[in-house]
DNA sequence: CCTTATCTGGACAATCTATATCCAGATAAA
DNA sequence: TTTATCTGGATATAGATTGTCCAGATAAGG
């Protein structure tokens, strides 16, 4: 029960895009560096967040990534979403059905309550994900570090688009 | 982002289990046939079970499982727990300590802020599970299901426990 | 005491998923 | 035209999940 690497990355990384001004971008390989992980993977998780709607892209020399949105109507939860798919954690395959006491499929019109109570828990925890907004994340630690950090990832930011 | 067919398996067991009288048991054979899922592999899952607490086993002949403990002290929450660890969804790997603009190692006291985020939607997610027993969803289940498939399953048992 | 049925743990194998790399094509700036 | 970049596909590697097998421990029943 495992989120992948991409979640992480990215979620840092939209915290960073968050800082580019109007009408700039920052390449893939760049934001690799920024935190050491691997360009080419990152490429891959930076597309599944332009299709979901969370970044921008621009194509050719001087291209690069920026968010689509403001950072107050974007949650973990579309982040999540974007990266790891919308499959429930919890995959019922109906072994209700199996072995000698297995009820018909024309008894399985309501759905399983064991896979019910499941389905109950992911929605608190979409819920929970969906209720956090990177500008909440981005204050909470913007009040936990200190300005030299803060300015140091701002002149970064600077010196990619620049 | 998923649980191992174990959590489904043996959640569906213990509603089982749940209608073993007092000093019988049921074996695992019996069980995957029940199901129609693996034996072998259902035996480790039971034996995750029976190391967090939740079944009994009585080993030998005309050995088996039983609950080892009653259905509204068991929960969801226990059942993952034991099959799948306790180890958190989201793995905070320190990128925050990478790259160019990364925070020294003392500059982390405290946890970074967006591994709590994930961690506050594990809090609810738990709660959630934690918060649904198996009585409750067998109680569900039973006014679901026609009186003629649970006195199928209650003559099945008994004639496991024979 | 012997045989049989069962749990228990370890080693192993197969299958699937996550992670990672590479390349060719599209696109656009310089 | 050259260069830098995104985009998508193919492919490789590593790790996790799923599944099998076997030898040992344990206990019931004859």
């Amino acid at each position: 029960m495992q989120l992948g690497k991409g979640v992480e990355w990215t979620t840092h990384i939209c915290t960073i895009l968050a800082l580019v001004p109007e009408g700039k971008g920052i390449n893939v390989d760049a934001l690799a560096d920024h935190f050491e992980v691997p360009s080419a993977y990152l490429a891959k998780q930076m597309q599944l967040l332009r299709r979901a709607g969370i970044v921008q892209s621009v194509r050719g020399k001087r291209g690069g990534y920026r968010l689509a949105k403001s950072v107050d109507a974007i949650t973990l939860l579309d982040i999540v979403r974007a990266i790891e798919g919308s499959m429930p954690a919890f995959r019922c395959t109906e072994i209700r059905q199996n072995g000698p006491c297995g009820l018909k499929p024309k008894d399985c019109k309501r759905p399983c309550e064991i896979a019910s109570a499941f389905a109950k828990a992911e929605v608190a925890y979409r819920e929970a994900l969906q209720s956090q907004t990177l500008a909440a994340i981005m204050q909470e630690a913007a009040g936990n570090s200190s300005p030299e950090h803060m300015m140091g990832i701002a002149n970064w930011v600077q010196r990619q688009i620049a």
